[in-house]
DNA sequence: ATGGCATAGTAAACCGGTTTAGTTTTGTTT
DNA sequence: AAACAAAACTAAACCGGTTTACTATGCCAT
């Protein structure tokens, strides 16, 4: 690879010359223009991005954390975050963390030696005081979808607490009476503002959801399969199983087929993320969508907006969600 | 954030000394010693990538590109890519490209000016030639999954054909007489090897495949949809279908659904790739698995062998593929 | 001719590490 | 006590850009 140096010699002018002419920092005549163009080709020069950064400070380059780039809601986000990031001419790498702390610390690090010059986090657990602090301290972070309670940034949730109304007026609208909900982890705000919602609606009318009827574990398809499990020997079977998120939905439904339990027949659900194909699943699922081109596009947005610090970095904002009908959930008469 | 220098200044010592007792080249007593992780702590010295990668010229991050990872086969690839370069002391950059060669262009130039140390490159295009001699100029790519011809690299693919040759032999078990193919497009080595394959095992049993009984189109579920659509009005209807990725089967089966045709009555479909979750659909999608976990590791470490020299540029490791039984294939007779 | 002012271009420091070649100190032999 | 080797540590160059502060040149008006 060919330096600056080298095409500022074979050019007969100064390395910094080149710079700020590449840079725009400078207007040469014509002539001047013309070598070093002529010798940029004929060295086949393409800047070292590298030194770049190390001198200026900056990236270009946005980091997008996420603990499972496998579930498809997820990398349905990172996509529609990378493609933003490029219209706005940035790319955009994502990173895998399996719900680690230590790899998502690692990752908020390269911030401080601008390796990236932001950060969009979405994490997934409840232990998050140690990343709370090196994102206050840092203020090229923004929150995507999960809370980082105690972070001082831009935040980009779902309409959760709508969400969770939408699906309990969907169930009271069919008839349903008795509830259950399979969560993932207590203290999300995924989970909490979600069956906030699904509660305040049943209030509403006049029901209630027992706090025995909440049955909570990771964000894994495992959970879903334990839920079906405990419900289904439970005292009082509910008609009606509130998911918050799709893939608790998958493992229902798995163990559901396994206990031979009909969905929506025996029991119905409705998750949460509207993942991709969740309309080909059998049944196909009646779920609450994120747009999860807003929530990336977005994110990413509100990155930038802080760069340039325009934002605020107490703002949230809220990306609406819709309920989609399908078929796993039961009118009931 | 503090620098090398000031830590030294600190501790008393020299720039070079720290560095080099930081990495190991070098034993102190340990009273030096001592003082240099005092003056560490006591300023919160993190070091800084950047210069390091300026000043070494590695990187320790590979980048993993693929064409949409929001595609759940390529999204558990890269997963189990970034957990084996973790695993192996590299960092994993993910990059989306969306098919277009300018991006995948770009990623590729990170090797130059070594942001990158290596990457491993998944595409999905038949324009492939500007790629194949960048790639061969450089000696840091391995080809994932999708063959880029011309290149030279090492490379890891699935055993493409057997799966085709699984596929037919299912059909054939179960009394399938008539098929049809549906696949991406013409010239990829996942469609012409799957394809070659699936005829072998034909041809076999004294079968044949006719030219006309293969649809082709991108790698997007439409293709799919269209494919139902083009073999439900061709003469002689086949019972069974053959498409060489899941997504096409997402995109027959529902374009299936709407043409009220049954799966696996009215027609039998084998899929390729075993995305998560393909066990859940409506039906059940029998399938050719290829092992995501296999393939995504060992493109992490070809690419590792092939940094440090060790590995051949020519080797291509082929993965195994399984046959997934559910309930997609109808058994005739 | 002279002063004033763009315009054109550059030297040198800097970003924050690593590495080479070498110097100084310490310890062991004889 | 002198000679020598080993151990401990460092100066300075380097990676490849950017940026600041400055000089040299040309042009015009007076």
């Amino acid at each position: 690879m060919a330096s600056i140096r080298e095409v500022a010699e074979e050019a007969g002018f100064a390395p910094a010359t080149v710079s700020r002419y590449l840079n725009g920092h400078i207007k040469l005549k014509p002539s001047t223009q013309k070598k070093i163009e002529d010798a940029i080709d004929k060295l086949g020069y393409r800047g070292n991005g590298l030194a770049r950064r190390l001198a200026t400070g900056k990236s270009e380059t946005l980091g997008f954390v996420t603990t499972d780039i496998s579930y498809p809601f997820f990398a349905s986000i990172a996509s529609a975050a990378e493609r933003e990031a490029t219209r706005l001419g940035y790319a955009l790498a994502v990173f895998n963390t399996r719900n680690d702390i230590m790899r998502e610390m690692q990752i908020l690090s390269y911030l401080q030696t601008r390796q990236l010059d932001g950060v969009i986090i979405m994490t997934n657990h409840t232990q998050t005081e140690d990343l709370a602090t090196q994102i206050t301290n840092d203020s090229h972070v923004v929150i995507l979808d999960e809370d980082i309670p105690g972070a001082v940034g831009p935040r980009v949730f779902a309409e959760n607490r709508q969400g969770g109304r939408l699906a309990a007026r969907h169930f009271l609208e069919n008839g349903h009476r008795s509830f259950a909900v399979i969560s993932g982890p207590r203290g999300l705000i995924s989970v909490e503002e979600r069956i906030e919602g699904f509660k305040e609606e049943l209030s509403v009318h006049g029901l209630s959801l027992p706090s025995d009827m909440i049955f909570s574990g990771p964000y894994s398809e495992e959970t879903g399969g334990l839920g079906v499990d405990h419900f289904r020997n439970s005292p009082d079977r509910p008609t009606a199983m509130f998911a918050t998120a799709d893939n608790l939905c998958l493992g229902a439904i798995r163990e559901a087929n396994a206990a031979n339990l009909k969905i929506p027949d025996d029991l119905s659900i409705i998750g949460f993320d509207d993942i991709p194909n969740a309309d080909l699943l059998a049944p196909p699922l009646t779920t609450i969508r994120q747009g999860t081109a807003e929530l990336g596009a977005e994110s990413v947005r509100l990155m930038l907006g802080r760069l340039r610090g325009e934002i605020d970095p107490s703002v949230t904002t809220r990306i609406p969600v819709t309920l989609i009908e399908r078929q796993s959930v039961r009118r009931m008469d």
